[in-house]
DNA sequence: ACACAATTTGAGTATACACTCCAAGTTGGA
DNA sequence: TCCAACTTGGAGTGTATACTCAAATTGTGT
């Protein structure tokens, strides 16, 4: 048989005091109990939608991980600054999904570790994309350099937005801009 | 009466164990149990020179955001150079510390975030001390514009620092030095 | 060698956590 | 309307954690 409808709910609103959580106070804050109460769900409800807390965790890591994907359909036809926008965009539009985002990244705990992985995997997916579009401007550049160049641009970005998840009055689309113009 | 030669190698021992499961595994693998049995210690010893599992965690965290200081004396004669110089050496010559330093400001625990606050303190302050070292380097530079600039720089090497601690194969003083080159 | 403070031991406490179980209630297609 | 599948409540389980304490042992100045 089918799903109920009222337990599609039940899901989503797991799914949303999950993200909350992580947003707010990271893997600390995000227990099973805080979950609960968040959603407004006993621990049985949500152990008949999930098989464990980690699972919840990772749909949620990675909805915000794929969340920062300007291509998902893979054009190959994105310009640099496309991509920088788009990482900009994420972080202006989806505050709590790049929190999650970024904490995912840099937290310890075994579940986390996984996300970690993954945080990974992606980043080196969007080296990747960001040296294609590097090297679609600028034909004259090597593919190692075009590699090291993405590397360095992403670093940036990503210890901004670091920086950013720190201290949210840190003003990060101007300082990130910035640093496009000067790594490309 | 003075303390016993004893209880100040026990308190280096702890101390060591704290650092080495911190770098080695972060705040999840950083356990009263994995301590004491990393230092060959049994708890009540733990307790008799520590308040608490987070005093030590703190000690820990405080020596290695000190040991990436490069004029500890604030002379303020030091150059963008020094400074970066300074920041890459610690990864090279302090990888267990270096790891810890960028753990610290990640992780999501209680004790981490009091850590995070440390962090942020002396990100701040390192932010002050490179715009001055620009400013020294290019007095047409306005105080904002290098302030604007050592965020942008700092940013970059926390995020290839960061890169770093997901994946030690990245070769980090490479990039960095890169970084500094464009950002300046 | 003595006194006594510093240190160590290790079993014990309290608490928080993820997770289980199943009886009772609800949903929605036939 | 019926009823099988789905969902829920909430007490209960097992485990890991940080931390305590009183008694035993060890180190040090005299």
């Amino acid at each position: 048989m089918a799903r109920y409808q009222v337990g599609i709910q039940t899901e989503a609103r797991i799914i949303e005091a999950t993200r909350g959580l992580l947003a707010e106070g990271g893997m600390e804050a995000t227990t099973l109990k805080a979950i609960c109460d968040r959603a407004q769900v006993r621990s049985g409800s949500f152990y008949n939608i999930f098989d464990s807390k980690e699972d919840a965790i990772i749909r949620v890591v990675r909805e915000s991980i794929e969340a920062v994907d300007p291509d998902p359909d893979r054009a190959g036809t994105d310009t640099v600054d496309d991509l920088v926008d788009a990482y900009i965009r994420f972080f202006d539009e989806e505050p709590k999904m790049a929190r999650v985002y970024v904490i995912a990244a840099l937290a310890g705990d075994s579940p986390a570790n996984g996300a970690r992985r993954r945080f990974l995997r992606h980043h080196k997916r969007r080296v990747e994309r960001f040296a294609d579009a590097m090297q679609r401007a600028d034909t004259s550049l090597t593919p190692e350099d075009a590699g090291v160049q993405a590397e360095l641009l992403l670093g940036a970005l990503d210890g901004l937005a670091f920086r950013w998840a720190l201290d949210q009055s840190f003003d990060f689309p101007k300082h990130a801009l910035l640093a496009a113009e000067r790594i490309t």
